[in-house]
DNA sequence: ATTGAATCCTGGTCGC
DNA sequence: TGCGACCAGGATTCAA
């Protein structure tokens, strides 16, 4: 699943690819990608420019020069890729742009669960889903006091506030097991209970966390590969996903796997205890 | 206001 | 070998 540090690959990827090409022609395979009025995303974009690509957490923010700009989220699977045909797409391609070049950039997701959505530059961030997320790691708004007063408030568990984008946006359930276990704070700990020590750990491990694996290219699970078609490289340094059952890097006790607020959840029983 | 459940999807896995 | 049942999982929607 793309998270902040593997959309932010994407997001330079593409920067290099396609920024400066023109939308030739749009082939939509299938509707219910596109938020809003099919034909009207197709007609804006057609003869339009793409200037620069900027992100917000998650979300990829496509700017042209025609004023429009596409959000897109890739959810799960959704990936971008660069072609010379358009032969090579599969059946898993679900809306095709025929650039100046002669390329063609396509957006593929296997489950479908991705969104693209057109608004008048400048609104996106005003979307009601980008103007409710926190504030994003490695960003001057995310500091350790709005980590504190977000997480105060919550009494669900560590784990599920932080897959909930409205206290730090960007972290899904990769980078949270991973900070998890890095500041030794048991997943299933309530928001609220962290001791001044977890919280000042955990808002260190979040921002360390993240920008080593924006260096490393991101983690590449199944699916995801990035715009180039390369690989990420940052699943070798992950230390409890999807690692149950091996021994913890710490402590050398068995990576447990678990569900919290319905998700996967891999950490080390015993040096990620449960606060007393 | 927060929280949990249901929802969307398909490939993979499991049991028979 | 095949087939039905079940599951993962980000964000949104709806209900409590």
């Amino acid at each position: 699943m793309p998270e902040l540090p593997e959309v932010e690959t994407v997001r330079r990827g593409l920067t290099k690819s396609v920024v400066g090409q023109t939308i030739t022609e749009i082939e939509i395979r299938y509707f219910k990608i596109i938020v809003g009025n099919v034909q009207e995303f197709r007609d804006r974009l057609l003869g339009a420019t793409i200037t620069d690509i900027g992100r917000r957490a998650k979300y990829l923010l496509f700017h042209f020069d025609n004023g429009w700009t596409m959000v897109s989220h890739l959810r799960m699977e959704g990936r971008y890729q660069l072609r010379a045909e358009k032969s090579e797409f599969d059946k898993h391609v679900h809306v095709i742009f025929s650039l100046s070049n002669g390329q063609y950039l396509a957006y593929r997701d296997v489950r479908k669960f991705g969104k693209m959505q057109l608004v008048p530059r400048g609104s996106e961030l005003n979307l009601k889903s980008i103007a409710a997320l926190g504030p994003e790691p490695l960003t001057p708004e995310y500091t350790s006091e709005a980590l504190r007063a977000g997480l105060s408030e919550r009494r669900k568990s560590i784990k599920a506030t932080l897959l909930d984008q409205h206290v730090v946006s960007g972290l899904g359930n990769i980078y949270a097991d991973e900070v998890l276990w890095q500041s030794r704070i048991n997943p299933q700990e309530p928001a609220n209970n962290l001791s001044a020590t977890q919280l000042t750990t955990l808002y260190q491990a979040i921002n360390t966390e993240i920008k080593r694996a924006i260096d490393a290219g991101g983690t590449t699970v199944h699916s995801y590969v990035n715009a180039d078609g390369q690989k990420g490289t940052f699943q070798g340094q992950l230390q409890v996903y999807q690692h149950t059952g091996e021994a913890c890097p710490r402590c050398g006790n068995s990576i447990a796997k678990i569900k919290v607020a319905g998700r996967g959840t891999h950490y080390c029983p015993v040096c990620q205890p449960l606060n007393s």
